[in-house]
DNA sequence: CTCCCAGATGCGCAGGTACGCATATACTTG
DNA sequence: CAAGTATATGCGTACCTGCGCATCTGGGAG
């Protein structure tokens, strides 16, 4: 059982129909299970290691035991967290002989965590002159 | 608002300028701590409540009585969310007579976020069509 | 100074998460 | 079928996090 499959995430599909990419002009109550949905997303990225993952496989697809000796971590551990990845939706597989390869379903979410991690050294760059100056 | 990207380039020099040690390209070891940086700007946008406080942010300044009825949730608990986000850099704080007056410092955050979204939706979007074959 | 209002903070509990270890499963080879 | 390799999963533990309750702090009014 390689594959993808649904999972918690409650019933999302009402959102779906909703709302695709306005920023800022819903209903109350929808916004609440947005900012939910979007919370789950984050989770996803919440952890160093996953972080880590992610920006391995931007480089292309990888097996786990490549994915494991590249972050140091043991096989079980890079393998809970790849389910993590993939009952969120972050990364897909596919069996490649004895090997299970996992890639990036939306390379774009390099994009949107590099937005962050720019203005997380804009961040770092402010505090730094505050210590200096 | 939700243009911008691609940009990052070198942002992790000072990053780690801000850490430890000198100007060199990110190896291995520092792509680590970049990423659990990283990971702790994220953790600001692990919970619906605070992504809700984000968004709510985004219109203008506001106080924390404010906020906390907008979210429909205690002044306790928002207030602990909001100290949260000021940890992490994300919101700024001024005071206004007897009130608090927070707001967002990096408004390109909602851009960030507004990404994250956007792949959501298209996520889920493809969970539907599974489901609706 | 005293009272009140807007927020912040300490404490304790409940639930969640990461991790390692041992074990189960799937594919391959002999 | 047996053994080996590549991953996945269940369990127990230690830690972190969200939440409410009670309490403390700081500004403004009488």
């Amino acid at each position: 059982m390689v594959g993808q499959e649904g999972d918690d995430t409650a019933d999302a599909s009402d959102v779906v129909g909703g709302d695709a990419n306005a920023p800022v002009a819903l209903d109350d109550g929808l916004r609440g299970e947005l900012a939910e949905l979007t919370a789950t997303l984050c989770k996803a990225l919440n952890d160093p290691k996953r972080l880590l993952l992610i920006y391995a496989l931007a480089d292309g697809p990888r097996s786990v035991g490549a994915l494991a000796e590249t972050l140091g971590a043991s096989q079980t551990n890079v393998s809970q967290h790849l389910a993590i990845l993939r009952e969120r939706g972050v990364v897909g597989t596919e069996r490649r002989g004895p090997s299970i390869i996992y890639s990036l379903r939306y390379p774009e979410l390099i994009g949107a965590v590099d937005q962050l991690r720019g203005i997380l050294s804009r961040e770092l760059d402010r505090r730094q002159q505050l210590v200096a100056g």
